[in-house]
DNA sequence: AGGCTAACCTATTCACTCT
DNA sequence: AGAGTGAATAGGTTAGCCT
């Protein structure tokens, strides 16, 4: 774990001027609970140290737990003003938050990284919901866009049907033999009693069986359907 | 090139708070 | 008591520096 307990050689290289005990135990807390954001840090130098001599927060040492403590609402504000700045770390800025805040920068850095992981869930909730918003404004689209076509399939077919019809009746006033069984199938019910039933054809021409010449994939469309 | 290290990320844990 | 939240941890990855 990069900060517990790799972090001298780097830092001695990046800052010559900052020493280091030889018993170096970078531990998350300092001792006590109550005054926790005031301990754990010593200057040394030119800044401020994390005090490496600090016991862990889980276990300080003899055994005994320590409770865990939530920032207080200044030190979230500050933090909070700091990440809208730039939401990541260079150790300047994380050692002089560490100083004002009276925070080690381990918990700086911790406060960081799990607000960036916040920000990101955020961001990716955001976004679902905007490619779900957009999506149902493109689902309504489409079906407006399907209805329509339904509705000038069906004028297709009705004119296509009255087309046919006229043929019929053009045909049977020219006193022509009419050979479809389709047709003789109409002429049965509808033409011998001499009356005109649009509804029936209407049936008729949707039901399409081997005596039904019009077929709907005669025009290539499906039809919708009927009860 | 490979080792080392700080800093990062994601997933998870767990103490704490709220209802 | 259980759910939700957030501080902290674990483990992996990446990039920069050094030998």
């Amino acid at each position: 774990m990069d900060w517990n307990g790799t972090i001298r050689p780097f830092i001695s290289r990046l800052e010559p001027s900052l020493n280091f005990p030889s018993n170096y135990n970078y531990n998350q807390y300092p001792e006590g609970v109550e005054d926790m954001n005031n301990q754990g840090f010593e200057e040394a130098g030119n800044g401020l140290v994390p005090d490496l001599n600090m016991n862990s927060f889980m276990n300080n040492g003899k055994g005994k737990k320590k409770k865990k403590k939530r920032l207080t609402s200044d030190q979230l504000d500050s933090l909070e003003r700091s990440f809208q700045e730039e939401n990541k770390l260079d150790r300047d800025r994380k050692m002089k938050l560490s100083k004002e805040l009276g925070l080690q920068p381990r918990q700086i850095a911790v406060w960081f990284q799990n607000r960036r992981a916040r920000w990101k869930a955020k961001e990716l909730e955001h976004s679902y919901n905007t490619l779900k918003h957009e999506y149902d404004v493109i689902s309504i689209e489409k079906q407006k866009l399907q209805d329509e076509v339904m509705e000038l399939k069906g004028m297709l077919v009705e004119q296509a049907t009255r087309n046919q019809i006229s043929t019929v009746f053009r045909e049977i006033s020219g006193g022509e033999i009419i050979e479809s069984s389709s047709i003789r199938s109409w002429n049965k019910t509808s033409i011998a009693g001499n009356e005109y039933h649009p509804i029936v054809e209407c049936d008729y021409i949707f039901n399409e069986d081997e005596n039904n010449p019009v077929s709907t994939h005669y025009w290539d469309i499906q039809l919708p359907s009927y009860p």
